[in-house]
DNA sequence: TTGTCTATCCCCCAAATGGGTGACAGGCAA
DNA sequence: TTGCCTGTCACCCATTTGGGGGATAGACAA
């Protein structure tokens, strides 16, 4: 599971960087950050992610920059489909969006780091010599949003944006009920069980039942 | 989800009480002893867990006690069952047993309180005027046991008698894992852990996946 | 008026789950 | 030695669950 290509390297050569960006000055501007570092190399860049995933498997770089926002397919669907068949090279957000919604989508679908845009040259690097060590960098203001959202107690809903019969439904799968007893309980179609079960996953960012009501315990 | 009628009376009708007890002589004195108290009445009486199940919902008492050793249904189960479909009507068990295993089963499966049968009639009211307080009415002898446990093992085992392998399967649950995911990561196969789960199902008294993990989660 | 949101319900289909039963190897105790 | 427990794995079968559609109705805001 550990890339070990940053592991036997020892600085001969300047490490790989590859770039998904799909505006040109900001695509230059990074090249340019990215190449000013001495211990690492911009080997490729695309302005799409489509062109990424064709491209990236030859270059076999270090670590890859990704921009949320492409034209087509987004950096986080990108990102998910190079974690299927390149799981061991990190990828790293690189975006103006610190919405929470897209923050959990790349987390989820396999980001290893997430900054701002606006994150300093200085910061950059070591957040890129954080992620080649098997660290997680993130803005300041990101990490705020992660923890804040795992945190038990006091200031972070488990469950955020949940509707009322949303939150009913899930106060009732926390008591282990079947779809079927919760329509009982609530006088509802299973079906309609089913559409709230749906809606609450999501907004969760979760797959199954037990995991909802796993998070919701644990951090309520 | 309070119980209105306990809220709105005042001392206008006595409280409904309904026993569930196999050994006639023993139902009998209890009846009596709760029908001395003015404030008590008792309103009905199951010698098994089956009638009791089925008969309960219809009168709507305010308490239930209950035996734990019946035939076919434990009060055990019975409880477990009576929780999930009435879980606002305090039961209290009142039995001859003191031991660690089945005095932890029975709370942990529902019961507010758990009094030894030698239990003098002054107390029992105390405890059922208690108990309908929101209280958690216990012979002296019996906290005992509960404190002591609190002390050695750190808070009332949830899953008590599973085996190393079944509560790494339970840890593993209560992460939301997938049957498959939970197999990846103790390099077993599925059907291995179905079966640890069928175990843990069975020595929980639930009856699925995500019932273990809310009681787990919430009574640890 | 036109959206958007919420809540309700429906269908299809594949995968996961729960329950039953059975088997086999080791370890450990009576 | 003979059980009993634990741990492992297998097969069958019915039900539940997850994920994808889509539909309708009411409420409320732009």
């Amino acid at each position: 599971m550990k890339d070990t290509r940053s592991n036997t390297r020892d600085h001969q050569a300047p490490l790989g960087v590859v770039i998904v960006e799909d505006q040109p000055d900001t695509l230059d501007s990074w090249r340019r950050l990215v190449s000013a570092f001495p211990d690492f190399a911009c080997v490729g860049a695309f302005a799409t992610a489509e062109d990424a995933l064709r491209g990236i498997p030859a270059l076999a770089p270090d670590v890859i920059l990704m921009d949320i926002f492409l034209p087509g397919m987004s950096g986080i669907e990108c990102t998910a489909r190079l974690k299927r068949d390149l799981p061991d090279i990190p990828v790293v957000m690189l975006t103006s969006s610190d919405e929470d919604e897209i923050l959990f989508q790349a987390l989820e679908n396999g980001a290893d780091g997430y900054l701002l845009k606006r994150t300093r040259p200085a910061e950059l690097r070591a957040a890129l010599l954080d992620v080649l060590d098997g660290g997680a960098p993130m803005s300041s203001e990101i990490a705020r949003h992660v923890v804040r959202s795992f945190r038990r107690g006091g200031g972070g809903d488990p469950a955020p944006g949940l509707t009322s019969r949303e939150e009913e439904t899930l106060a009732l799968l926390t008591k282990g009920y079947t779809n079927k007893e919760i329509a009982d309980s609530m006088n509802l179609s299973v079906e309609t069980i089913r559409t709230h079960l749906k809606n609450i996953y999501s907004k969760m960012h979760v797959r199954t039942r037990t995991e909802a009501v796993a998070r919701y315990l644990s951090k309520s």
